[in-house]
DNA sequence: ATTACTATCTCACGAGTAC
DNA sequence: TGTACTCGTGAGATAGTAA
């Protein structure tokens, strides 16, 4: 879409941070062609290339030659710009996994109702789950590899503990959305009888009777990724 | 400076219009092809390189293929983009006037003082001018050139009248500052004895006074523009 | 259907150099 | 000093086609 040729933008915006929208600038091939890194033949080409698409003006004063970034040169500049702002801004902030809902076997239940546990969820998610997690089989090779990669993004970390008998393995939360309606976390356990392909999710309420979902049930979950700020 | 090539910007940005960031979406050669204005194999190999430079992951289920941007690859997108953000906004917004001061022939004071002109300078500058104008004599050419494309800028419209003998022509003035001290206006006179290398300037104070300046002193005169907002 | 190879063309770049 | 020509090299793009 834009007219501006690729290669050329970089000098564009060179000839920018030196002030040239407004004003006529002093500048030498070669010295443009260290800062776009480049060869003083190769901005000497640009420089032609930008005069004769109208993206700047040239004014010789004997041997000295000054430029300014045209309307049309600024414009395009703008374009390109915003082409960009946008695709980086409508990134949607989740990820996002379908699969269908299996029978949970209780014993999610069983663990996450242990007092090493229910009290850290109460203080760090701010509720206690309901007892009994949601498992949801992942089906695309996509979606467990996006599981995967989950820990690349921070997490709510329940932290692990022991009764004396035996350890139990911490557990991170992710907040997340299921079929857009309910809140829910994403759970990841140190220690699951799981495989790869199993997500399991907790709610303040019971999710199937919330949502009226049943085993077989095709469900869609998002999980929030917070967006990076440079 | 940016590892990532130029000619796989757009491809990129494509990706991430699509919502490649957090989640594998699936596309064929052909579509990003299309969307990116080239051909499938432009675009094939456009992934084959930003899959190698490590600036997407790809997954092949059978005949489908879902891509994913990686950290780095959003990383390369934000330097780019800050890249151009920078440029485009420390572009100082001034068009800039160097020259030196010439003796002002008394002629502009006289018709500045006229009622015509003062009224309109009270209601849309704020201040009647100190009679007498300030005559700069500019000797770069693309000072010259940059006072003619002045009137690509708005300006704040002073208008011409008639005392019944004769008729006075248009003023447009261009709020600027003298040496980035002195708040002044630069004229541009429908009706004007001065060729294209002297620009006019009024001033609420005496401005040679103030500034110390006298005819044959270097000045620079700074005139605001607005900065374009996209 | 797809993806991606090969061949070919164009053009971006740098070296040398004229002015 | 400057800019910008010619020319050689190679990267990027497309058409055709294999898998």
């Amino acid at each position: 879409m834009p007219e501006l040729k690729l290669q050329h933008l970089l000098t564009l915006a060179e000839l920018f941070t030196k002030g040239a929208r407004y004003n006529y600038i002093p500048i030498t091939t070669s010295s443009l062609g260290q800062s776009i890194h480049k060869s003083q033949q190769a901005a000497s080409k640009h420089l032609l290339d930008l005069e004769s698409d109208g993206y700047i003006e040239r004014l010789r004063t004997g041997p000295r030659v000054s430029i300014r970034i045209t309307t049309k040169g600024h414009v395009e500049m703008l374009k390109i710009f915003s082409v960009l702002k946008s695709s980086l801004e409508t990134s949607p902030p989740h990820v996002e996994f379908k699969g269908v809902i299996i029978s949970g076997m209780g014993e999610g239940a069983y663990y996450m109702s242990m007092k090493g546990y229910t009290k850290q969820f109460k203080s760090k998610l701010g509720y206690v789950p309901f007892p009994g997690t949601l498992n949801v089989k992942l089906k695309d090779k996509e979606f467990i590899e996006a599981k995967r990669s989950l820990d690349a993004h921070p997490a709510i970390m329940v932290n692990g503990f022991s009764d004396g008998k035996r350890t139990y393995g911490w557990v991170k939360c992710y907040p997340a959305r299921i079929n857009n309606s309910v809140d829910a976390a994403l759970i990841l356990l140190e220690r699951t009888h799981h495989d790869d392909s199993v997500i399991e999710l907790v709610s303040k309420e019971n999710i199937k009777k919330l949502t009226k979902l049943s085993t077989g049930s095709q469900v869609t979950i998002q999980v929030n990724v917070k967006p990076k700020i440079s």
